[in-house]
DNA sequence: TAAAAACTATACAGAGTTGTCTAGATTATT
DNA sequence: AATAATCTAGACAACTCTGTATAGTTTTTA
């Protein structure tokens, strides 16, 4: 349940041609430097961004890279889903049987049921959130989430989790 | 972001030990054959669990596991912490710096706030079901979710994806 | 006290992830 | 046409995760 490598630098570069947009393209050693990452692995992360259609590439001399759309139209689940994936994808109990052919909880399986539903809400929420709401700065970002975003206002009222012991 | 095996499985045991509640300990062997897993498997993850304070474990004949509380005060937040920890640990920036010292954007970082706010929402909604919860069956629990839990319906609600290409 | 039942601890190989390295292809400039 | 700038592709070692294997410890029972 960890954020990776790859789609914590990957949306940072992603960021980092927002924060450019409208200024031409941007070279990999620029990203680095401004990312404070070599520019070997910035190669690697663009190449995963572009194959995923969110960034476009010229080559040669002058070139570079730049978002493939606006900034407000790239949400970040687009991201997600091109730099790691879902958080519980559909081939997951496929994939966990443990030793039998077929999961031993296949036919009923709450379990599967709660993932899915923690999936589909954290998909949602990234998928309300866009490029564009990442440039503001770190405080702008926290009043517009906590305050002014519906539904994360709306989950966060009365989310004192249940102390250990409490019972149900 | 991806749920590891050791979150899956060990989440596995633990209602497999929920829904024998009461009935005195489960051995090793109990478990793996209900669950379709290698009893060495299930011996290391019941490990992980013991330490982790959740599970209660008799050496010798006659031995086995069990539940160190009840079911219904033992929440999805206890277990994914034991198993595999937070989504985004408090070390997460400490330990991606990139190729300096100090992260590029230890100042001021609009993402480490987004999946700050992402992480708090999931922990606030898993230490809000427990394992008595998990014990219903599939259907119910899909139910449960959807219309009875507050939280999940209120977000759900109006959680219409934005279309990438739409615009903010 | 010996044997069987059951948990405990650690080592290990295979697979995936991370970040670097090297060589190649394309384009602008002179 | 030659050179420099820049992206492109794939190999690679170190590390972590996954699941198995093996040997050890504790308790019950006869």
């Amino acid at each position: 349940m960890h954020l990776s490598a790859q789609e914590e630098y990957g949306l940072r570069c992603l960021l980092r041609l927002a924060l450019d947009e409208g200024e031409g393209v941007m070279r990999v050693q620029d990203i680095a430097e401004a990312e404070g990452l070599s520019p070997e692995y910035v190669s690697k992360l663009m190449r995963v961004l572009r194959l995923g259609g969110l960034v476009d590439s010229t080559r040669g001399a002058c070139g570079g890279y730049r978002l493939s759309q606006t900034a407000d139209s790239i949400t970040l689940w687009d991201a997600i889903e091109v730099l790691g994936g879902s958080f519980f994808p559909e081939c997951f109990c496929e994939a966990h049987p443990g030793i039998r052919r077929d999961c031993a909880r296949a036919d009923d399986c709450s379990i599967r049921v709660l993932w899915r539903t923690v999936s589909d809400l954290v998909r949602g929420g990234l998928s309300r959130v866009s490029l564009a709401d990442l440039k503001r700065g770190e405080e702008a970002m926290r009043t517009w989430l906590t305050t002014d975003v519906s539904w994360v206002s709306e989950a966060l009222a009365g989310s004192t989790p249940r102390a250990r012991g409490e019972g149900a």
